[in-house]
RNA sequence: GGGCGAGUGGCGGAAUGGUAUACGCGCGGGACUCAAAAUCCCGUGUCCGCAAGGGCAUGAGGGUUCGAGUCCCUCCUCGCCCACCA
């Protein structure tokens, strides 16, 4: 059998790499040190995926070149081991969540091992151990001090189906990212972060990495800064009735500022609307209008988000029977509710422009209110606003003294016109909305504050942390937090007067979890502090961080708010956590669809590793496609990387002291790709430059030992055990990664015929076999030479020769 | 509706503006074998041709260039993300 044996030579190699574990200091004093770092897994129960297997196999392979090449390499692993499957599970079954997620733990770490990835598992960490949560809670402290984490009652997303609130992000079309439950909102006092501060430094910071283009657009729309004007639109009249306060109001003046990023269109406003659950609407409606009204809002806030958005075309709303002032006129416009409108966008309140913007177009036409043209598309344009709105610059009309600027023009002067007379101002307003981190569930880190009669909500004294998660809980969700009832955790003073006091029940939301861990593997055992300056300032910020993109607008904008908090209250000294980024495309099944386990379509590793090696795995990962592309699996694929490994093994018994120049030639030639392709991370290629060499070697008479050498520390890299197996199978004592990375030749990269292709007229006509250094006149003589070109010269006049020295000869003729 | 990608053999895919289809799978033929598996060798875009060779091919159509899968314009299809943000 001309096979090496993956079960047995895996586990030997895996046995003894364990001795002399991976550590990120240790060997290599030379310093230069790289921070490669891959999203930690939760630690599902049905264990690890062909995903992570991808992602992990690509870092897996640039750590060992790395530190072949003489860097410290820090290249940790942990668990993400907070969150709902592991809580759900418990509901049903009763079985604890500690339990059940200490065992897939075990189940992971068992995997990594049989894939042999290089871990350093002195550093591990489990976001569910208290020793690591004492210090997600003393973020939150931190954040409490320094007036970014704060309580309020906002209206907050609310999930009936895993019955608690939810991150903005959370929600995705109207729905629960993890249940698909439509999400309605509720008006609740939350916990929240203040992201919203770092709105621009985030949006700017952006700018200043590496990463997928795709994802910083993303984050960029989800911040979604736009500049407009806020503008008052004053002196509502009419007859009030309605409380503010416990002030029963009857005659006032009020005034409504609404946003818009259109103010060149101001001439054009004919009406106002405010969303049904603006705070102004109970004091302005008037008293006939106001069963209409009541009504209205009632069915608009029985909708769910996702009811809202989906009668997206559908504009109605109700005149509330007042009027207000235009801020420049004077003249008076109606005032309308519409949920169109959103309350927690801008003011919650906008100016009706039916001639220029889509929404309110549909909403006039509707109700018979007028539209104004104040815009003139540029001349050569056509446009009918019977049909529709005009949304494009264009040049202002109908707009008394600023008729004939352009959009951008009037803009500026409108505002200006606007803010001189008192009536408005320019802002900015962002689409990102302060991070609700509260969540009405049990695994997770509790928050540290206590609730005291007489003080009030008081935090918990950082000495005192962890606040541990107690046991005796009844984990079936109520909508209050399963803490609430426990006997155990309320037992508590207040750290202020030292009276009786109750702990918080909400747990934090498992992104905070996960929005510091890689800072904390710089230093995991730490008990005084989450992590010591020079270990941070060692190995942070992350060089290399590779994941699911799934987490753009999620962990990835968490994790930056958290290092820019962190670096302006001065525990870090950078901004930017993540320097160069990349995200691994999706494995699908066979069938070219996602994998689930619904659709039966989900391969496992262990079964593969099984049949085929760990090697042979990692490999054909790799060798799939473009890391960052979605490819369907083809286990038939498996067999021909498998063949390319046996072939390399059956090799060593043709290995010779004596030197044989083409076989070290294809190694030279290898190294230099494969070198630059794992620094490019374009493994696919790599691995087929080796298959290449490989064949070379295949067909050469003898190999020579230190080119065969070569071969197989690069190769190590991508197959760690057959490389380990076959090195010490060479008489070697000590590990193949303990070896530098081998350097070429460069004048062995220079081949010395090379095959010219020879074109008339851009058509290729035949090769022809030359000294690369050959000068054009030669290559032309001996292109002529060749029949079949002569065949298409002749009896034409050449025009022009264009020649590309070692590769190419264009003979253009007339 | 908006934004970003991507369309190359039977399949996964390769290609600094310079020999399109590397590498692998699959398939066909051959060697070895009593036979099979494994392995090895040869072939494999398509059409015409015995062959030499030639025509046509990178979603469609134009353009720039000595030369275009690659750059530019128009269109088609698919994927992902965002989506009443005023």
């Amino acid at each position: 059998m001309p096979s090496y044996n993956h079960l047995e030579i895996e586990p030997k190699w895996q046995e003894a790499w364990a001795e002399g574990a991976e550590k990120a200091e240790g060997t290599k004093a030379a310093g230069d040190p790289l921070y490669l770092l891959t999203m930690f897994p939760y630690p599902s129960g049905s264990g690890l995926h062909v995903g992570h297997v991808e992602s992990y196999t690509a870092v897996d392979i640039v750590a060992r070149k790395k530190r072949m090449e003489g860097h410290d390499v820090l290249f940790p692993m942990g668990f993400d081991a907070f969150g709902l499957p592991a809580e759900n599970y418990a509901i049903k079954t009763g079985v604890h969540p500690a339990e059940t997620t200490d065992k897939a733990m075990a189940n992971f770490k068992r995997q990594f091992r049989s894939l042999g990835f290089s871990f350093d598992w002195s550093r591990e960490l489990s976001t569910a151990d208290p020793a690591y949560y004492k210090w997600t809670q003393w973020m939150f402290l931190l954040f409490y001090k320094n007036d970014l984490a704060y309580r309020a009652k906002a209206p907050v997303n609310w999930c009936d189906g895993c019955v608690t609130v939810l991150a903005n992000e959370q929600v995705v079309d109207g729905k629960c990212d993890r249940c698909s439950t439509a999400v309605v909102q509720k008006d609740l006092e939350q916990w929240f972060f203040r992201i919203t501060k770092y709105a621009d430094r985030l949006l700017a910071g952006i700018e200043t990495v590496d990463w997928p283009e795709r994802i910083k657009t993303m984050q960029r729309n989800w911040i979604g800064r736009s500049e407009g004007v806020e503008v008052e639109f004053r002196g509502v009249k009419g007859e009030m009735v309605g409380e503010i306060g416990a002030e029963r109001v009857h005659e006032a003046e009020f005034s409504i500022p609404v946003f818009t990023t259109r103010i060149d269109t101001l001439f054009g406003v004919s009406y106002v609307v405010l969303a049904p659950e603006h705070p102004l609407v109970d004091a302005l409606t008037t008293i006939e209008n106001r069963e209409a009204v009541v009504a209205y809002r009632d069915q608009a806030r029985k909708k769910s988000e996702l009811e809202r958005t989906q009668l997206e075309k559908d504009k109605a709303g109700v005149f509330i029977g007042t009027y207000a002032k235009h801020p420049l006129t004077g003249e008076e416009v109606p005032i309308w509710i519409s949920d169109y409108v959103l309350v927690n966008y801008g003011t919650g309140a906008v100016m009706g422009v039916p001639a220029h913007d889509d929404r309110d177009f549909i909403f006039a036409n509707k109700y018979s209110l007028p539209i104004r043209q104040v815009i003139a598309p540029p001349v050569g344009v056509e446009h009918d606003l019977a049909v529709a709105a005009y949304t494009l610059d264009g040049l202002l009309v109908n707009s008394s003294a600023f008729d004939g600027l352009t959009s951008a023009e009037g803009k500026n002067m409108i505002a200006t016109a606007v803010e001189s007379a008192g009536k408005g101002k320019r802002v900015t307003n962002y689409h990102l909305r302060d991070w609700l981190v509260s969540r009405q569930r049990y695994w997770g880190a509790p928050i540290p504050m206590t609730w005291c009669e007489t003080c009030g909500v008081q935090p918990v004294e950082p000495s005192a942390l962890p606040v541990v998660l107690p046991r005796d809980v009844d984990f079936l969700p109520t909508g209050k937090s399963p803490l609430v009832n426990s006997v155990t955790f309320h037992n508590v003073v207040c750290p202020k007067c030292g009276g009786p006091a109750r702990r918080e029940c909400d747990t934090m939301d498992t992104f905070v979890d996960s929005s510091w861990y890689y800072l904390r593997y710089v230093d995991s055992t730490n008990k005084e502090v989450f992590a010591e300056p020079e270990a941070l300032k060692k190995w942070c910020p992350v060089d290399l961080y590779v994941g699911g993109a799934e987490h753009a607008v999620m962990h990835l904008l968490y994790a930056r708010f958290f290092s820019y908090a962190l670096h302006d209250l001065g525990y870090v000294d950078f901004e930017e956590p993540f320097l160069k980024l990349r995200n691994q495309g999706l494995i699908l099944g066979p069938d070219g669809e996602k994998m689930s386990k619904s659709r039966g379509n989900v391969v496992n590793p262990d079964e593969v590793i099984e049949q085929y090696g760990a090697d042979a795995l990692r490999l054909y990962e790799m060798f799939m496609g473009p890391l960052e592309d979605a490819k369907p699996w083809d286990t038939s694929g498996i067999v021909g990387v498998r063949r390319f490994l046996d072939k390399v093994w059956m090799m060593r018994e043709r290995v010779v002291e004596a030197k044989n120049v083409d076989a070290t030639r294809a190694v030279h030639k290898t190294i230099k790709k494969v070198s630059e392709d794992i620094d490019g991370m374009k493994f696919n290629t790599a691995i087929s430059a080796m298959m290449i060499c490989a064949n070379a070697l295949h067909v050469a008479e003898t190999i020579p030992r230190d080119a065969y050498e070569s071969f197989v520390k690069i190769l190590a890299t991508f197959a760690p055990h057959l490389g380990e197996e076959i090195w010490h199978d060479l008489g070697n004592a000590s590990s193949v990664f303990d070896e530098s990375w081998p350097t070429y030749d460069a004048t062995l990269l220079v081949d010395d015929l090379v095959a010219i292709a020879v074109q008339v007229n851009g058509k290729l006509r035949g090769t022809i076999e030359m000294d690369p250094t050959s000068n054009e006149k030669d290559v032309q003589d001996r292109a002529m030479a060749t029949e079949n070109v002569a065949k298409f010269v002749e009896g034409n006049e050449i025009v022009k020769v264009i020649y590309v020295p070692g590769r190419l000869i264009n003979i253009v003729v007339k």
